[in-house]
DNA sequence: AGCTAATAGTTTAATATAGAATAGCTTAAA
DNA sequence: TTTAAGCTATTCTATATTAAACTATTAGCT
């Protein structure tokens, strides 16, 4: 097996709470996600539809930056999203380049149908530890997740 | 926008909380990935040969539990893998449903020449907080990752 | 022995994802 | 005004991802 990790004691509690970090990430995910499911909906796609719901229409580039996901993905997602006439694109006039994405009327009935029943998801996900605990994990989370990165907003952020 | 989420204290903290830990687990995904690219290996590429490399050759079925994806996507990245020269698979004899999937040579040494600067940036991205937090972080995520769930066991885990 | 269950892996279809190249549009500079 | 630079969105390529259908193989039961 060759040469197995031997580092200080802070590098091994550095690299087991990554573990357990990504561990909870992923698990907490995927159970959300199957929780998505009767919905049709993809977790971008969801993330897309929440984002317009609770900051209002916006352009892709903007939408991309919001999710975290890159322009060509974002051009995708949408076109998927407009098949099945959750959202619309419109090309501005004033600026060509830009198209503003926004719900219809069917995308804003979806998500307000859905979006209670994925928050008491993740409540429900979160709330076994208790609030110290929580606030002491949001914090910790803040720091390594501005590290070195500024930049990208998230998702459900300005919405409470 | 609608209805905002009006909920307790308690749901507030757990949503925040929630929110902070997929930003950072996001975050430090991405510059993770971003400091593989280099190496032309994706990220899930990387994890399989790192669980070779630290438990040894072992079956599709089981390298997909390790690494948390399903067997038409293990199937698909091993072949990539195998394409590269980095794996070998080989049926068993005694039992022809089980392929056993091992490390070449050129697999083990592009591996243990990459693990020790990903440990590194592991490592790097974790030490903003101080030992207590890190023991801190990886209790409660602990916690939060086996909620509902005992199964699946995780990729670096048993290596240290 | 022969039928049935289960199990491992592959294939397929649909979606996601990043990144690079490209096309169209706008603005600022020459 | 024409050109250059920068921005937005799309397209293309390659890989990832899951779920479901399917194949091959084995184990268990009668």
């Amino acid at each position: 097996m060759g040469t197995h990790y031997r580092g200080s004691r802070h590098e091994i509690n550095a690299l087991n709470a990554y573990i357990k970090l990504m561990r909870a990430a992923n698990s907490i995910t995927g159970r959300l996600a199957k929780g998505l499911k009767p919905t049709n909906l993809t977790m971008t796609q969801f993330s897309i539809l929440e984002t317009l719901y609770h900051l209002g229409p916006m352009n892709q580039r903007t939408l991309g930056a919001k999710v975290l996901k890159s322009s060509g993905n974002i051009t995708l997602v949408v076109d998927n999203l407009e098949k099945s006439g959750l959202v619309r694109r419109v090309r501005s006039r004033s600026d060509r380049r830009f198209i503003t994405v926004s719900l219809t009327k069917k995308g804003k009935e979806t998500i307000s149908e859905i979006f209670p029943d994925y928050l008491f998801l993740i409540v429900n996900e979160m709330e076994i530890i208790d609030d110290n605990e929580l606030k002491t994990l949001e914090n910790l989370c803040k720091i390594l997740g501005l590290h070195k990165r500024e930049d990208d907003k998230l998702i459900l952020e300005k919405s409470y």
